[in-house]
This record gives structure tokens, sequence and C-alpha cells, in this order.
DNA sequence: GTCAAATCTTATGTATACAAAAATTTAATT
DNA sequence: AATTAAATTTTTGTATACATAAGATTTGAC
């Protein structure tokens, strides 16, 4: 771990912007921060930059640094670039995954499995995570692997809520049987676009999906 | 514009590292900057952290900023990723675009095609970096469109290299046409393999782009 | 009573100061 | 002469100080 201040309170505040501790449009105090952290203006500073670098706060020359909740539009638009992103790597991952890539990620779905058999929506997410994380893995491109790990956080918020949505845990799980099949038998194309409809949210889902965006 | 001296400075470095006036590894010595920009320690370290952030340089805590050129293995990887994010605006963009969209497409594709009768390299670049932006722009996804520029802009250096490859200005040309007769039939499957073998690079054209990597 | 101008307060952006950790040099010992 | 350890220097990371711009408040005029 790093010995700088200004990373641990980056990373938590993102955390906290995650858990949305913050309101959309809400000034992040320098001054209140660094009292919050004991610390000086300093290493808030930088940490204030380095949410706002990754999108998830806006910077308004001398005037602050605001949470930037992205609204309905920027979320669709996110979820639709996740979309591409895990297809694209489901598509590499199709040609290029190991072996034993392969058995992590038959691993995970059988993991998977036994969360939906004992209900546990809390493990699921859990599995399901590591099994696309796999997929990210697969593609054996360090850099696009980190492009959509990096979406994937971000987006990991609203996705929590999605999944309680009723019946989505079992469609899941069926829908990675035919995934973990396409990548065995190396199915670019196939693997790709099942991916890709696997991610996507359409219609119904995105309504509840769009609950996560007013937290309580 | 920015008064914020920290963001006018973020914007040079990035301007001297693409040009390539550092070398990979090097550091970037904070007093010699400061010096060199007639200002304090603090705008260079937050232009540093921007640096790091956009991934041109790499942070080694308590040890100082270096630059980090891609080496080959991350540089394809990077062009594989940019294929895929341009063959997704161009797919979105087959079922998005308006018709005065098409019709700007068409337009620099025809300042294109001038720009290869005059054997203009130059403009030939220029023109053909509006029509792909065209087409991000047709994709109606503001951040899938921020992700492709922001992947176009560090690839930049390198393609402008791989242009000058004997030949490689028609067969561009050519791939163009089909591009645009794609977008126009709202084909968005074909839109998308087609772009996708448009902007992906193989082979000796791999090896000319590898050029870009030791300047000079 | 309302609107505008001036003053005051507060917060951002930058400069400087200081502490601690690397890197470098120097000295000592084998 | 080489290697290692101590001392020095350099540099990063953080704290503090100060200047300026934005925002709030008060005061005055119509």
């Amino acid at each position: 771990m790093s010995i700088r201040r200004a990373d641990q309170i980056s990373d938590s505040l993102e955390q906290l912007v995650f858990r949305g501790d913050y309101k959309d449009g809400q000034r992040l105090d320098e001054i209140k921060l660094a009292a919050k952290f004991n610390v000086s203006r300093t290493p808030i500073r930088e940490a204030l930059q380095r949410l706002v670098l990754s999108g998830l706060a806006e910077q308004l020359p001398r005037r602050g640094v605001f949470i930037r909740q992205p609204g309905p539009i920027e979320l669709m638009e996110m979820c639709e670039t996740m979309a591409e992103l895990e297809a694209a790597c489901g598509q590499f991952a199709a040609a290029r995954m190991t072996e034993e890539g392969l058995e992590r990620l038959v691993a995970a779905n059988e993991r998977c499995k036994e969360a939906v058999q004992r209900k546990n929506i809390a493990d699921y997410y859990d599995e399901n995570e590591i099994f696309h994380k796999e997929i990210y893995r697969g593609s054996t491109n360090a850099f696009l692997e980190r492009q959509t790990l990096h979406l994937q956080n971000r987006l990991k918020p609203y996705r929590r809520v999605q999944l309680r949505f009723r019946g989505r845990m079992l469609e899941s799980l069926q829908e990675h049987e035919a995934i973990v099949d396409a990548l065995q038998k190396g199915d670019e194309d196939r693997a790709g676009k099942i991916i890709k409809r696997h991610v996507t949210v359409q219609g119904e889902k995105f309504h509840q999906l769009m609950a996560g965006l007013k937290p309580d």
C-alpha cells in the first residue's frame, strides 16, 4: 500500500461518493474535508483532483469541486458503453482464453449456481462479479481489462439495485451458461453478442436501475 | 478558458509528452518544471497528477513521477481497444445518426478525397480525424464519444506515423466509402465490422506504427 | 420597501516553509 | 581498492501563509 495520505483519502472519498453519502451537486468543502480527515488542504486537493478526473465530480474554476452523479441519460450511456466493452472482452476471450482461465470461469459460475440455490443475493452478487472479471481477464488485453474494470466499478452502485429485480438472478444464471459455452467453443461472434445482451439493461430493468439514482 | 495555471501547465505538459520531448522512464522533476513554467511546485504537482491519471505517466510513492510511454504490447492493446470503441460508435451511429450528421460525414469524406487528389498527407490526416470524430458523435452517446476521443488522442502520435505508409491513404479512402454506405443504410452490424477492420492495424502496418515508439 | 452599490467574508489557487524519506556522497574499515 | 556505514543532500509529501476572486451582507438611495 501507498504511504501517501492523499491516496488513502482519495479512496475513502470515492467510497463515500459511491455509497451515496454525498448528494448530487453538493460541493466538497476542502476545509471541512481537511478537518474530517485531520490533514491540511493539500492532500485533500489532490484527492479531489482524482475524483474529478475519474468523472465522479466536476470542478468549476474558482468555485470548487461538486459531486456529479450521472443523470438518467448519462447512466444509460455508461451502461451502453459497458455492454460494448464487455462484449469486446468476451469476443477476445473466446479466441484467447487459456484452459486455466476457462476453469476459473466455470468455477465462478458454479459458485453463482450455489448462491442461487441458497437464494443468497449478496453471494450471487459477489460471485457474478468474479465471473465477469474472469472474462475481462480472459481478453488477454490488460488495457481493455483496466478500462472495463474501471467502468464496472463506477456502475457497481446501480447494478447492486438491479439484481434485486424479481427473477433476474435465475435468468442471469441461464445466460451465464450460454456465455461459458460460447467461450469454450471459441465462438467469438456468439460470445460477444450473448454477453452484450446479458449486460444490456432494457425497458423495465432500466427503471429499476434508475431507482439507484435517488438513494432513499 | 480556465484561469487555473495548473490546467494550462497540464495541457502544455501533455503536449510535450505527446511530442516525445520526454523519454520513456524519465523523471519529471517538479523543481525544474516549476522553474520552467515560472510557478511554484503546487500547480506543477497538480498537473503531474493529471498526467498520471490519464495514463501518460506513472507515480512511484516518494520517488516521483515518471514518463510511461507504452511498450509494444500495451500499444497493441490500446489499438485493439480503439478498434472496439470505434466499432461500437459506428454501430450506434448506423442506427441513430441524424441527416445532418450524415451530411457532415459525407462532407468530411469529400475533403478527404480532395486531400488525396492533392496528395496532401497533412490535410488528409486532419480531415480523416474529423471523419472519425463525426462517427463518434453519431453514436449519440456522449459518454462513449468522450472515451473514444480520449483514446484517439492518446494514439494520435502513432497514427501520424502510420498514415505515411505507402498506399495506405488510398486504401483508407476506399474503406471510408464503405463505412459511409453502411451508415447511410443503417446497417449496424456491417458498420461495426467495417470500421473495426478499418481501424485495426495488423501485420506490416503495426511494424510501421511501432516506429513511432522510438522517436528519432 | 426594493434595488443597487460597496464592504466584508469566505474559499480557491498559488507560494513558501517544514518534515521525512530516498538518493548520493563521503568516510572508515577490512 | 572495495565495500559498507554514516552523513549530507536532494526531493517528495504535507502544512501553513497569502493573494485574489467569488459570494454574502450590509448600507444607502430612490
